[in-house]
RNA sequence: GGCGCCGUAGCCAAGUGGCUAAGGCAGCGGAUUGCAAAUCCGCCAUCGUGGGUCCGACUCCCACCGGCGCCUCCA
């Protein structure tokens, strides 16, 4: 039973979906979360809910759901027109661009779950039809061709955060003396002159910051729908003020589970992005000073953090830590990741050799099986008893509010049970493979295969692997290919002879190269080693 | 000040009212190897401090110490 953690109710609850199931239908769940606001280029803070959510989505469609995962582009904002100002560009362009840097990263991170991504521009009929719902009864008013949504008349609003609203006296920027009480929140923005504007029943003027959520989440989802996400700084005031005006425009909740993510948290001096470490001595962990990454931290671009890490290594580590908590960046945290990530490839590698197909061409279940279905199954051996085991861990972490930290540990476990299988049975050597080993290794790997799968995981081989598979194929790293084979097999014939100085010092000569030799049953092989 | 989170081995990080407290990185010992690499096996924690509840708490409650977030259109 999936059990997810409710920011309403501030406790795990069973999971289960708004709309009844029908009887033969996969059950259906509606995800609503906070994307950007594109003014600026992404940091890796802003990726984290992306990954997150999209693991939640696979993981629900594994576990038998028809799953909906909206993301919001906000392309029009103070932010963006300020910017947009600084830089002489046109609004639009601008967030044209940061959309498209947002969309690559995205892209890189593995991230294809996300089934639409509604702009705000695209959104402003639906905006303004829910602005002038909200002033028909009576919860907004019109002031200066500012519209306003009147707190003190939603029912139970700070029921999220938990705050009463005279504790909620944010100025509205500026704007104070338009509003009825300072808890009161735009709707709607009469433009200055020289902003950007789209007409409205009260003037030219722009959306408020909450109300695009607030129509998109209908538009595609429904009045109540399942999941809403983001990160923890959004419950306050954002999801609080979404809550009171679509509750307030409907009369019914509007999502039934709210899931916030931990923030990414980044050290200054150490977690500088992009660049190399600056630490000045080792082990001098405890005297960084962490702290939130933010704009006015003024954290690089994710992009740059590309050319340190690839994109499923930083997906790997978002992974890592359980969504709730804040995650701690720095290099050199994600380098440890990394090196652990190697436990999986190497095992792939080690899989196609005795396999003699690769890991990544095995087709996994995409749905979770029935009852013990798997367990049963697994019963004709011991080794699939025991990657079994690991895998019922896998669902357990799961399915107790997305685990993945704990999933994750399940998987390294069941990596080691294969390579222990491969191990005791030798089946490095070609003549001790069966066609019953290799059927229960292989079946083995289709249940990492599909675990794996849920968090998005090891769905394709490395940009590394390929390379090197091209250099080995003969692509257009032909030549090294070439030249690697004849130094393997000069330095099989030396070791032949017992001549080891000679093997030794090709294969020493060979590391100063960042080139690994490998000897195996079966001959030896190359690789390079990582970064 | 208000609301809330966190403190588990050298570092990171799951988890649990009673059974051997996952996993990763680093380290140590062993198997394997011509030597390595990889892999496997083993070792490496009484869970911030002090109280309380309980037959029993690391897990629940309180206090304290320490770290952090939000209360500012920051994911």
């Amino acid at each position: 039973m999936l059990r997810v953690y409710n920011t309403l109710s501030r406790i795990k609850e069973p999971f289960v979906p708004v709309q009844p199931t029908r009887p033969g239908e996969p059950a259906k769940v509606g995800i609503y979360l906070c994307g950007p606001t594109v003014y600026k280029p992404s940091h890796i803070g802003h990726m984290v809910g992306p990954v997150i959510f999209d693991a939640i989505k696979r993981y629900l469609a594994y576990s038998g759901y028809e799953v909906t995962l909206i993301v919001n582009i906000t392309d029009v904002d103070d932010k963006l027109i300020a910017e947009s100002q600084k830089r002489g560009l046109p609004m639009a362009r601008l967030a044209a661009e940061m959309t498209a840097d947002y969309m690559h990263n995205l892209q890189v991170l593995g991230i294809d779950a996300i089934d639409h991504f509604p702009r705000c521009t695209e959104t402003m009929g639906e905006i303004i039809e829910f602005t002038q719902t909200l002033v028909a009864k009576g919860f907004a008013y019109e002031s200066q061709g500012d519209v306003y949504f009147e707190v003190g008349k939603a029912s139970g609003y700070g029921k999220l955060s938990h705050r009463g609203i005279e504790a909620t006296q944010g100025d509205g920027g500026g704007m104070a003396e338009r509003k009825r009480a300072g808890a009161d929140f735009a709707l709607w923005k009469a433009a200055k002159p020289g902003e950007p504007s789209w007409p409205s029943p009260w003037g030219a003027g722009r959306p408020g910051w909450h109300i695009e959520c607030s129509a998109m989440s209908r538009k595609f989802l429904g009045e109540t729908f399942d999941i809403h996400g983001g990160g923890l700084d959004l419950m306050f005031p954002h999801h609080e003020n979404e809550i009171a005006q679509s509750e307030a425009c409907h009369g019914k909740p509007m999502a039934k589970y709210w899931l916030h993510n931990g923030l990414m948290q980044a050290s200054d001096e150490v977690g500088k992005v992009g660049g190399r470490s600056t630490r000045p001595h080792e082990g001098d962990l405890a005297a960084q000073e962490v702290g939130k990454i933010s704009k006015s931290k003024g954290s690089a671009p994710f992009r740059e953090m590309l050319a340190e890490f690839s994109g499923e290594t930083i997906r790997f580590f978002i992974l890592f830590t359980h969504y709730r908590r804040p995650i701690d960046y720095s290099q050199q945290r994600i380098r440890e990741v990394e090196t652990g990530m190697e436990t999986f490839y190497r095992f792939f590698k080690r899989f196609e050799r005795v396999n003699g197909a690769s890991y990544y061409a095995l087709n996994a279940p995409g749905r979770r099986a029935k009852g013990d279905a798997a367990c049963s199954a697994a019963g004709s051996s011991p080794l699939l008893g025991a990657v079994a085991e690991h895998r019922a861990r896998f669902l357990e972490a799961m399915d107790d509010d997305f685990n993945t930290g704990g999933g994750i540990g399940a998987l390294f476990d069941l990596v080691r049970v294969l390579n222990k299988f491969v191990d005791d049975e030798k089946l490095e050597e070609p003549g001790r493979r069966t066609p019953e080993k290799l059927d229960a290794l292989r079946n083995g790997a289709v249940m990492l295969r599909e675990l794996a799968n849920t968090l998005g995981l090891f769905r394709q081989p490395r940009a590394a692997e390929a390379g090197k598979e091209s250099a080995q194929a003969g692509g257009s790293d032909e030549l090294a290919g070439k030249l690697m084979k004849l130094l393997i097999d000069l330095r099989a014939a030396s070791r032949k002879k017992k001549d080891f100085a000679t093997a030794d010092q090709i294969r020493n000569g060979l590391a100063e190269l960042d080139i690994v030799l490998e000897d195996r049953p079966g001959g030896t092989e190359w690789s390079r080693k990582q970064r």
